[in-house]
Order: structure tokens, then C-alpha cells, then sequence
RNA sequence: GCCCCCAUCGUCUAGUGGACCAGGACGCCGGGUUCUCAUCCCGGUAACAGGGGUUCGAAUCCCCUUGGGGGUACCA
């Protein structure tokens, strides 16, 4: 195998914040095939829009790829991915490479300078528009002669540089999932290549990137299908060597809508017209406002401006929102595992081609193939995600998912680890493992165990609160307090002890019906009606919180009787 | 408007001319188990978008219609 029939594939984000889904799974195919194929799988960031890209942005993505697993032999450094001897790997730093390119071009008479404004540009397209017609560039500046070009350069008038097309009558390619495709030259336009302020478009970049970089499969989303024709013109026009093509479709919201990171800022101004709100509303429990009063008016003037994710998360509590999940890093914070992801993402647009559903990355990596690709575009089903992500979590020994349920915890929620030690929150996970379907579901219902014994509070305005503690003869309160003297006698605080005298008490109290008696139990240490196993809580919140939550809610009971 | 892509249960999909009165998974509905919540178990529901061809035979091939999507940027 010569160096040239190396396999290089190569996924190439704009760096706009957090990797989404979509994004991820064409990753995910480029760096199943490159495996497969042992090759290469490359990163590359395509920022050649000065007015989108950001540092911080684009370190987001990395980490999010490297949480799913997929790790890339070549492009920026990061915990022990990236490098490669084809960088740099960031299209800002290759502008000069892409002007050496377009130089040639416009020297060999296949581009030209255009000297339009883009308002000119826009207003004929209007115009055009308004007349139902087709909008062509007129090649206008393709007929000024050498002179007046000269002169508009002396001036310094800005300019783009624009591909001219070839004197063919259609351009072809072959993609490996849609077979061959052909567009006539004349649904074609002098596509731009340099823009006004030097810097290349995506087109140019993509294709002397792609080069130079030695990419021999190019996987994409379905948006660049029609791109293509673009990049095969310029491919042809630099006697460069063509990839391979394969477009995947696109993920969709389950309403139909296109699943992208706009989604956040969509539900956002969404509830801000639904609750008429005019200034930014303040976090709640503070007078802040969560969005600061400049960056509201920026963002409200215009739709197409997008709110930092930690702005737009703390305008969705204001608000009382919860903000779509769309960025792989959302559902990492909302618990999901990683290997689930990729493997539910691998679905989507991809199968296997059996009834087999449940896979890991080693299993796509062998059975990975363009042949295989779904043409349909595919809906995103959040539900079907939970259900995957349970069986995971179910599949699991009870140690590793408590050791995740940790990690996460000190992450996500430090307020836990402030209050209980290591050890506790490792019996929280396991308590809560097998109600669990994900890291993160039961972590709000486990609040009680870090709250102050006096601050729980015995709401019997409560249904259910108010029949598991007053209904019967013996109510909950009698079973309480006659629980209280032997729990308080019970010697080694443990799961095994406490189901041996709790059972026995229903057994001799409440006729052998458990309920009865943990669920008034349940109440007295958590305020409500949901916690982990009873024993489990028991044990995890220890003897003296159990008692003094105990007698606490019995110490209520006198006061209602008073009433 | 123009160009292109696509079309199987609600959703993701299996299906590559006969093995399909269409299989799996999630959901949904009904029943059961359970100390709460969550589970779990059993049963059920549900689709080849429509119309023309081709063929002995079509979910599978062709055409049209309809519907969905993408592109039509000095965004990627």
C-alpha cells in the first residue's frame, strides 16, 4: 500500500460552540471508517468566518469529541489527540496557502476579481427575486478590461475573487451513498473563492485543505451535496485529486424542524414573546438580571444572534424554561453515557443491516460502510435515547454506575459532595441505581438527603403525604412513634438490621403490609413521597438525621392536633 | 421561482423481484408484580404516501403526482 491509498478521512466543524448531535455523528462515520480502514481520521477547524469564530468555542467541541471516544490522529492538540504533519489545523492560520491558490487561478484565467459590493449584490438579487427570475452573477466584472481592474486596485477598491466556470456543459461526481451526480452549468453561478477581506470562502478552504491534507473520503452532511459541484470544479481547476464523496442526511427535530444549535435561542425568544416579557427577567431568588441589559438588546435585535450557553441557561430558569438538548455536552449533563450516545447516534442515518440495535464503537468500527447509509433523513427521538441509556445504565454492576453517579455528582452537583462524604454519596449511587435511567434523574429526588434535618417540611396539604400519615387505625403517625423507641435501640445501623426489625414491626403492626409502614417512614425523612429504597435511605442518611427527621415530623402531628 | 436529494408502523429501522396477509426496537394501549418513584413481566396496537406502468410475480424496477428536506451567501 503506497502513502497515497492510505485512507484519511477528516471532520471539519466551523467552531461555533459545543459539537451538536448531527455534528457528532458525522464524526463518529469518519472516524468509524478510518479505523476500519486504518488510516487516519483528522480534525480540522474551518474558521474562515472572522465574525463566528472564537478560541474558547472551539475547545468545546474537542472536549465533547473526546468524552464520546472519538479521538482524532491529527489536528489541535488535546490531552493527547491532534498533531500531524499536514497543519496547521486551523484554516485561520493557512490563509496564506489559500492565496497562493487563488493567485494561481486567477493568473492561469480560471478566477477573476469581482469588484460588487455585496449590498449591489443583494439589491440585484432582490430584483430578481421580485421578477421570479433566476439570479445569475453577470459576470460584469469578468468584462472590465486590464486598465480599469488596475486602476480599482490602485484605489484600492475592495474586492472577491470569484471561480469561473469552466466551458463544460455540466459537472459530475460520483457519491458513494446517492450514486452519480450531475448538475448542468448552467444552474451553476461564478461562485465566490476569496472574500473582500482576503480571507478564502469554505469552498476554497475545504478543497486546498482537503488536498493538502492528503483526504481521500470526504463524509458529510447532506448540505453539502450540492456544494460539491463546487469543490469538484475547484478540485479539477488545481489538477487536484478528487475524494471520495458519501453525504449523509440530515437529523431532525421530532417536530420535523432542522435539530441545530439556533434550537436554544429559538425556545428562548419563543417564551420571551408567549410571557410578553420586555426587559431581561432576574434569576430567580436574586435581583440579577440573567441577561445583562446590553447583551438584551443585542440579542433581541437581531434573530440571528445567539446567547453564550451559560447566559442562555440562566434566562431559561428565569423564564421557566428547560432549553432543548441539541449539544453532545447537554446530554452529558443530563446523564447520559457516552458509549449510548454514539451508539444511538449510529442509528440514526446508519444500520447495521440485522434487527441489532445494541452496539459499541468497536462494533461500528467493523461494521461501519458507506453502503449502509440511510438516505432518509432521520428524527431525533429523545425517548428512544432514555430507553437506551436505562438499559445501559441496568446493564451495568451496581459499583461502576455508583462510581459514575459520583463523578457526576462532583461535576454537575458540588452541593452534594459539600454535604456528604465520599462514601455516602457512593451508597446514594447504588441506592439509586436501579431507579436510575440516568445519571443525573435522580439526583433532584435525593435533595432531602442533603437538606438540614429542621428544614424538611411536612406539607399535609399533600395528598398522598396526608393519607400515608393520617388515613388508618393505626395512622402513619401512631406506626412512627411506635417505630421511634425500637430504631432508636437497634445497635449496628445497617440494611440488614433494619429490614430484620422493620419487617418484623409489619409483620406484628400492620398485618405484613409494608406500605404501611414505609411509606409514613419515607415522609418522616424526606419531606415527600419518593426516595431510594427505604433500608438504602435509612442507612445513607444515618441514625441520628433518621431520628430527629422522625421526631420532627411527629412533633407536627401535635401541632395539627392542636388546631 | 430554479436545481438537487428523499419517501416502510407515531418514531428509528429490517427488507436489494417470489422465503412478507412485511420483521425488530422505542413509544402507545390493556393486564400483572412491587415499600414510594422508577422498574420488571405478559398480551396487544400500528406501516409499504397516491396513481400509472414493467413482470407469471413489486415494499423492492421505471414514470407521474403529492409530501418532506437541502442548496440557491463575501455561513459553514
Amino acid at each position: 500500500m503506497t502513502e497515497s491509498d492510505l485512507v484519511r478521512t477528516r471532520f471539519a466543524p466551523s467552531p461555533s460552540g459545543h459539537l451538536h448531535v448531527g455534528g457528532a455523528r458525522t464524526a463518529l462515520f469518519c472516524w468509524a471508517f478510518a479505523r476500519q480502514q486504518s488510516g487516519k481520521f483528522i480534525l480540522r477547524i474551518e474558521d474562515t468566518d472572522q465574525k463566528r469564530s472564537s478560541d474558547a468555542a472551539s475547545l468545546g467541541f474537542l472536549e465533547d469529541l473526546k468524552w464520546l471516544g472519538i479521538e482524532w490522529d491529527e489536528g489541535p492538540e488535546f490531552e493527547g489527540c491532534g498533531g500531524g504533519d499536514y497543519g496547521p489545523y486551523f484554516s485561520s492560520q493557512r490563509l496564506e496557502i489559500y492565496r497562493r491558490y487563488a493567485n494561481q487561478l486567477i493568473d492561469a484565467g480560471l478566477a477573476y476579481r469581482a469588484f460588487e459590493s455585496s449590498e449591489e449584490l443583494d439589491a440585484a438579487r432582490k430584483v430578481a427575486r421580485a421578477s421570479k427570475q433566476n439570479y445569475r452573477y453577470d459576470r460584469a466584472s469578468l468584462r472590465l478590461n486590464d486598465t480599469t481592474v488596475q486602476r480599482f486596485l490602485d484605489e484600492g477598491k475592495p474586492y472577491v475573487v470569484r471561480m469561473k466556470l469552466p466551458d463544460v456543459e455540466a459537472i459530475t461526481f460520483t457519491d458513494e451513498v446517492r450514486g452519480e451526480q450531475k448538475a448542468g452549468i448552467d444552474e451553476l453561478d461564478d461562485f465566490v473563492i476569496v472574500k473582500a477581506d482576503g480571507w478564502p470562502t469554505y469552498h476554497l478552504a475545504v478543497v486546498v485543505d482537503d488536498e493538502q491534507m492528503q483526504v481521500s473520503h470526504v463524509l458529510r452532511g447532506q448540505e453539502h451535496l450540492s456544494n460539491t459541484f463546487k469543490h469538484v470544479m475547484l478540485q479539477d481547476a488545481l489538477n487536484f485529486r478528487r475524494p471520495v464523496y458519501a453525504h449523509a442526511s440530515l437529523i431532525f427535530n421530532p417536530d420535523g424542524s432542522k435539530m441545530s444549535k439556533r434550537d436554544k435561542d429559538k425556545a428562548l425568544r419563543l417564551s420571551v414573546r408567549e410571557q410578553a416579557v420586555t426587559a431581561s427577567p432576574t434569576i430567580p431568588g436574586s435581583n440579577t438580571p440573567a441577561v445583562k441589559d446590553e447583551q438584551w438588546t443585542w440579542w433581541l435585535e437581531r434573530k440571528d444572534r445567539q446567547l453564550d450557553l451559560d447566559t442562555a441557561e440562566s434566562l431559561a430558569t428565569a423564564l421557566g424554561i428547560t432549553l432543548p438538548e441539541v449539544n453532545v455536552d447537554d446530554y452529558r449533563r443530563s446523564g447520559y453515557l457516552p458509549d449510548v450516545l454514539t451508539n444511538y447516534l449510529s442509528l440514526l442515518g446508519w444500520s447495521p443491516g440485522n434487527d441489532m440495535e445494541k452496539f459499541d464503537l468497536e462494533f461500528l468500527k467493523n461494521n461501519f460502510s458507506f453502503d449502509r447509509i440511510i438516505k432518509a433523513p432521520a428524527k431525533f427521538d429523545r425517548t428512544k435515547l432514555l430507553a437506551f441509556n436505562h438499559d445501559a445504565i441496568q446493564a451495568m454492576d451496581a459499583d461502576a454506575f455508583s462510581q459514575l453517579f459520583a463523578d457526576h455528582v462532583q461535576t454537575y452537583h458540588p452541593e452534594f459532595a459539600a454535604k456528604l462524604s465520599a462514601e455516602q454519596i457512593l451508597l446514594l449511587g447504588r441506592a439509586n441505581h436501579p431507579r436510575s435511567k440516568t445519571l443525573d434523574d435522580q439526583v433532584a429526588s435525593s435533595r432531602f438527603f442533603i437538606m438540614d434535618d429542621d428544614a424538611i417540611e411536612y406539607d399535609t396539604s399533600v395528598k398522598a403525604v396526608r393519607k400515608a400519615l393520617m388515613n388508618g387505625e393505626p395512622n402513619g403517625y401512631d406506626f412512627l412513634e411506635q417505630m421511634l423507641p425500637m430504631l432508636r435501640e437497634i445497635k449496628s445501623w445497617n440494611t440488614e438490621t433494619l429490614e430484620t426489625s422493620l419487617n418484623e414491626f409489619a409483620e406484628r403492626n400492620a398485618e405484613g403490609k409494608f406500605g404501611k409502614v414505609a411509606q409514613p417512614l419515607r415522609i418522616a425523612v424526606s419531606g415527600g413521597t419518593i426516595s431510594p429504597a427505604i433500608f438504602d435511605t435509612l442507612v445513607i442518611l444515618g441514625r441520628e438525621s433518621t431520628l430527629r427527621r422522625m421526631k420532627r415530623c411527629l412533633e407536627q402531628r401535635e401541632v395539627l392536633n392542636d388546631v
